[in-house]
RNA sequence: GCGCCCGUAGCUCAGCAGGAUAGAGCAGCGGCUUCCUAAGCCGCAGGUCGGAGGUUCGAGUCCUCCCGGGCGUACCA
C-alpha cells in the first residue's frame, strides 16, 4: 500500500473511532515541506471545523490520540495539521512494492485503453522546423509518452496543411531563387518567404532544369508547389528526426475535401443557425456565444478559410472514434481555438472531447538577432542545427522545463555547460553514477544473484532492514510519489512537473552517493543496492517520459 | 479598445486545484577530494510574491480594478 492509501486508512479509522463525519471528498493529504512535520499530513482538521464547531486544532488533537494504525510511528497535531509519521518498515515495504512492479511503476489504468489523440508540431510546409516548433515537439511527445502511461491508447498525428495562399508564396519564392540562380534579376516577393534555405534549391532545380520555367504560368506554380512541398517535408522529415520524434498518422488537409467533410460540416453549421451571409461571404455567429468577433467560414470567392477547415477537420476527430483530443499549439492560436471549440459546442459535441495545449514562443538567450523567429522573414535558427550543437536530451529536457503557458527563455550558456549546473546531466548523471556502482557490484560479487529480477520470492526475501539513514527513508518516499507526478504532469499537460521531480530527486541522491558508500557494506550493500535499483528504474522511467536518454556512461 | 497568457531572490523559474516560517538552480561569498566517475558535496547570504481593494479561520494561489510585458484581434495559415 502506498503512503497515500496509508495515511488515507489510518485517518479514516481514526475519524469512525471518534464518530466524526467523513469529508464530502476524499481526505485531503499533503507532503510537508519539512522534516518536523512528518511524512505525510492532513488538514482534515480544517474542513471538519465547521460541521464540528470547534477549532482546528483541538479537532486534529483529537485525531492525533485517535490514530492507532500498525505502519504509524506517531501523530501529531500542530496548527490545526494532523502530522504523521510512518514506520520506516512501511517505507521499506513500499519500496519492495515499487520494485516489484519494476519497468511499469508509475504508469495507471485511467485511460481504459481508449482512443486519444495528440496533434502537435502540424507545421506547414514552409520551411524547415526552428526551435519553436522544437518546444511543440518535445511538449507534444512528452504529453503522448504521458498520457500513454495513464493508459490510452495515444496516436501522434500531424495535421499538413499543403494548400493555399501560404503554400503558393512559397513556390513562387522557389522560383524567384530558380530564376536568380540562372542569372536573373528577380527578387522574392514581400510577403514571400525570404529564408536561405529556398536559394540551394532553386541552384539545383536550375542545374536541372536549366531555362525551362522562365515565366511564371499555371503549369510553372504547379511544378514549383509540388517540388516545393516536397523538398520542404525533406527537411521537416530531418529535423523531427534529429529531435527523435515520429508520427502515427499524417493527415493532409486536402483529404478532407475530397471527402466532402467540409461542405458537410458547413451546411450542419448552417443548419444550427449559426452562419449568415454578407458581403456575399458566410460568417459563423460568434458574438452571439460571447466571442469577440465573427470569423469567416466560406469566403466570397467560395473557398472555405482555414477555420472551416480546422472544424471539418476536429468533426473527422471525433467520428475517427478518439474519446479525447489534445492539440499542441502556440500563442498566436488561441482564438482560433476559440471558435472551434465554439463551433464544436454549437454542432453538439461534448464539451470534455478537445483540449488545447497552448504554449508561448521560445526566445533564445545568448544568440543576437533571433529574439523574434519569423519563417516567413528567414529570421530564425533552425531546430536541427541546434540539436547538432548540444544534442537532442538537452534540446528535449530544456524544452519541457518550464510550463507551457509561460515563455521559454532559452539559455545557450547553461544549455552548452557539460557539467551539472545544466539541470539535463544532474539527472542523468544520477542514473550514471548508479549505472556505475552495479557495474562495480558486479565485479566485485557483490551483486546477489537474479537481483532485479521481478519474481515475488526475490522481491519478499530481500532484507531491506538496514536501510535506516534518513536519505534513505526520503529517496523511498520521493519514489512513492512518482505516479502521482506522472498522472498530474499528463493531466495539467505540464510535463516541467516532471523535471521538476527528476531533479529533486537527483537532488537527494547526489548528497546521498557523496556521504554514504554503497558497495562493501556488508549487509547494507544489497539493500542499498535494492534501493538504488528502485531509483534507476524511476529515473529511467521518468526521462523516458520526456524523451530523454538515461546513459550507462557519460 | 477587446480576448488569452505572463509578472515570485541580481538572472532563469517552481510553488502540489486556498493551507504551516514562500522554494530550487545559476550568479556571489566561505569550506570539503587516500573511497562506487569532483561532470561532485556542505554551508552562508539574498524576497513589500507588479500595485490596490475584496472573499476566507487562512491568499503567491480565488474575484474586481490598475500598472508593465507577450500573443492575437485577416475573405493568412
Amino acid at each position: 500500500m502506498r503512503l497515500e492509501a496509508l495515511a488515507r486508512a489510518a485517518i479514516a479509522d481514526a475519524l469512525a473511532r471518534l464518530s466524526f463525519p467523513a469529508p464530502s471528498g476524499e481526505i485531503p493529504l499533503e507532503r510537508p515541506e519539512k522534516a518536523e512535520y512528518g511524512d505525510i499530513s492532513s488538514r482534515i482538521a480544517f474542513l471538519l471545523a465547521k460541521e464540528l464547531r470547534r477549532p482546528p486544532q483541538e479537532i486534529a488533537q483529537d485525531l492525533a490520540v485517535a490514530v492507532s494504525h500498525p505502519d504509524i510511528a506517531a501523530a501529531e497535531a500542530v496548527g490545526g495539521f494532523l502530522n504523521l509519521q510512518v514506520r520506516p518498515e512501511a517505507l521499506r515495504r513500499i519500496l519492495r512494492e515499487v520494485i516489484a512492479e519494476g519497468e511499469r511503476y508509475g504508469e495507471w489504468d485511467l485511460g481504459g485503453g481508449k482512443p486519444f489523440q495528440v496533434e502537435f508540431v502540424s507545421s506547414n510546409p514552409t520551411g524547415p522546423l526552428t526551435v519553436g516548433h522544437g518546444r511543440q515537439a518535445a511538449l507534444g511527445d512528452a504529453l503522448a509518452n504521458l498520457f500513454s502511461a495513464l493508459g490510452w491508447d495515444v496516436t501522434r498525428e500531424y495535421y499538413l496543411n499543403d494548400e493555399g495562399r501560404q503554400i503558393e508564396l512559397l513556390a513562387r519564392s522557389l522560383w524567384v531563387r530558380y530564376r536568380q540562380a540562372l542569372g536573373e534579376d528577380v527578387s522574392v516577393p514581400e510577403q514571400g518567404y525570404h529564408g536561405d534555405y529556398l536559394v540551394p534549391i532553386g541552384k539545383e532545380l536550375a542545374w536541372e532544369w536549366g531555362n525551362r520555367y522562365p515565366e511564371w504560368t499555371p503549369e510553372a506554380a504547379e511544378v514549383f508547389r509540388r517540388v516545393a512541398v516536397e523538398r520542404m517535408m525533406a527537411m521537416i522529415h530531418e529535423d523531427l528526426a534529429a529531435i527523435g520524434v515520429s508520427f502515427d498518422v499524417w493527415s493532409r488537409e486536402g483529404d478532407l475535401h475530397r471527402r466532402g467533410l467540409v461542405r458537410e460540416v458547413f451546411e450542419s453549421l448552417r443548419e444550427k443557425g449559426a452562419v449568415y451571409e454578407k458581403d456575399g461571404a458566410y460568417w459563423m455567429r460568434s458574438t452571439a456565444y460571447g466571442l469577440a468577433r465573427d470569423p469567416v467560414l466560406i469566403r466570397s470567392d467560395g473557398t472555405p478559410t482555414y477555420l472551416m477547415v480546422d472544424i471539418a477537420y476536429h468533426v473527422d476527430k471525433y467520428r475517427r472514434g478518439f474519446a479525447r483530443v489534445v492539440d499542441v499549439q502556440g500563442a498566436d492560436h488561441i482564438e482560433e481555438q476559440q471558435q472551434v471549440k465554439l463551433a464544436l459546442r454549437i454542432l453538439g459535441y461534448p464539451e470534455d472531447f478537445l483540449h488545447y495545449c497552448v504554449h508561448q514562443f521560445v526566445t533564445l538567450k545568448g544568440r543576437e538577432g533571433i529574439e523574434r523567429m519569423s519563417t516567413r522573414k528567414g529570421r530564425f535558427l533552425r531546430l536541427k542545427d541546434l540539436i547538432d550543437e548540444l544534442g537532442r536530451d538537452v534540446v528535449r529536457y530544456f524544452m519541457v522545463r518550464r510550463k507551457p503557458e509561460a515563455h521559454l527563455v532559452f539559455d545557450m550558456e547553461l544549455a552548452k555547460k557539460t557539467s551539472m549546473e545544466n539541470p539535463v546531466y544532474y539527472v542523468q548523471y544520477a542514473h550514471t553514477r548508479i549505472a556505475s556502482i552495479f557495474r562495480e557490484a558486479e565485479k566485485n560479487g557483490e551483486l546477489p544473484r537474479d537481483f532485479g529480477t521481478r519474481h515475488a520470492s526475490w522481491v519478499a526475501e530481500m532484507d531491506l532492514s538496514p536501510l535506516a539513514d534518513p536519505d534513505e527513508l526520503t529517496l523511498i518516499k520521493e519514489l512513492d510519489r512518482f505516479p502521482d507526478v506522472v498522472r498530474k504532469a499528463a493531466e495539467s499537460y505540464g510535463p516541467h512537473l516532471l523535471c521538476e521531480y527528476l531533479e529533486e530527486l537527483a537532488g537527494i541522491f547526489h548528497p546521498y552517493y557523496n556521504r554514504v558508500r554503497v558497495l562493501g557494506q556488508g549487509k547494507a550493500t544489497p539493500a542499498r543496492l535494492a534501493l538504488l535499483h528502485a531509483l534507476r528504474t524511476v529515473l529511467r522511467k521518468g526521462l523516458s517520459l520526456l524523451g530523454v536518454s538515461a546513459p550507462e556512461v557519460m
